[in-house]
DNA sequence: CTCAGTGCAAAAGCTTTGCATAATA
DNA sequence: TATTATGCAAAGCTTTTGCACTGAG
């Protein structure tokens, strides 16, 4: 019996991914991984759940839960806090970047910008500090939105 | 019987602030409006209760609840979402800032910096955006706690 | 074979809501 | 007096946990 009998073998890279992070390279944990990867960055646990339940019925939203926690915790994918009541999560490594968000449309401006180096350089208390993750939330409307509001 | 019959009268500022913005100037409520402004705007929920039930033994924790939507909906105090599952109030107006958070000791940074402005202006994809609302979230290790994990 | 991963069900923690009572303007 | 605010209790939602079973290595 071949490890994964899913409808659509997971990439190689998964897996391999997986192993390296020292996980057992599960159907359902890469199909999690996968899904991540694939959603933009912009998916919370019962989205996850709910786009895996397509090719594995099975799949306990549980297991999502717990599998978002290693794979947080193992750096393979980031915890970001929008908005709403729950998390949303984004796969690494990614280059550090930051989310705009449209409260008309809801669509989301992604931007790089090197924010640890801008305040350990300039703001007073902060020198030395090691950083090691900055997220930036940004609300707003985009200009088409902004015409209805005005 | 006055209007409040607590320990400490609540500042006449807080009161006029609350009419201002259309609500009654009930006693718990200027107390929570209070507490939030002293508190360095770290505080959750649970904490702003337990604070105001030194003053006010009766206060219900759905009180504050309600307290927070109508204060935050008003624009009287904003929600940041910090790295735990629960939400942090802080007190307005107030120049723009966002925290430096440090995972060793709690120490937060608060620093200032005009974001939206630099968005704006170099974020393709971002111009003509108007920005409601920026939150800046980072986490890392500050100087002493650096020491004790290298 | 051994231990990590999973399903299931129950619990935990934060937040909201319905309803009756109390207080404000 | 009319409307808003509050307490209380119950419900809702997201997330976590205990236990027994399954499956990867």
């Amino acid at each position: 019996m071949p490890s994964f009998n899913m409808d659509t073998e997971p990439p190689i890279k998964i897996c391999q991914a997986l192993r390296a992070a020292g996980l057992r390279a599960t159907g359902k944990r890469a199909l999690i991984l996968e899904i991540i990867r694939k959603g933009q960055g912009h998916l919370d646990a019962r989205e996850i759940h709910r786009r895996a339940l397509t090719k594995t019925p099975s799949l306990n939203l549980s297991t999502v839960y717990r599998n978002l926690q290693k794979l947080t915790e193992l750096g393979l994918i980031e915890e970001f806090h929008f908005d709403e009541d729950h998390h949303h999560y984004e796969a690494k490594p990614i280059t550090e970047h930051h989310h705009l968000i449209c409260l008309g449309c809801g669509r989301i401006v992604e931007f790089d910008y090197n924010l640890a180096r801008y305040v350990t350089k300039n703001v007073t208390g902060a020198a030395n500090f090691l950083v090691i993750k900055s997220e930036v939330y940004m609300t707003g409307y985009c200009p088409d939105c902004r015409k209805q509001i005005e």
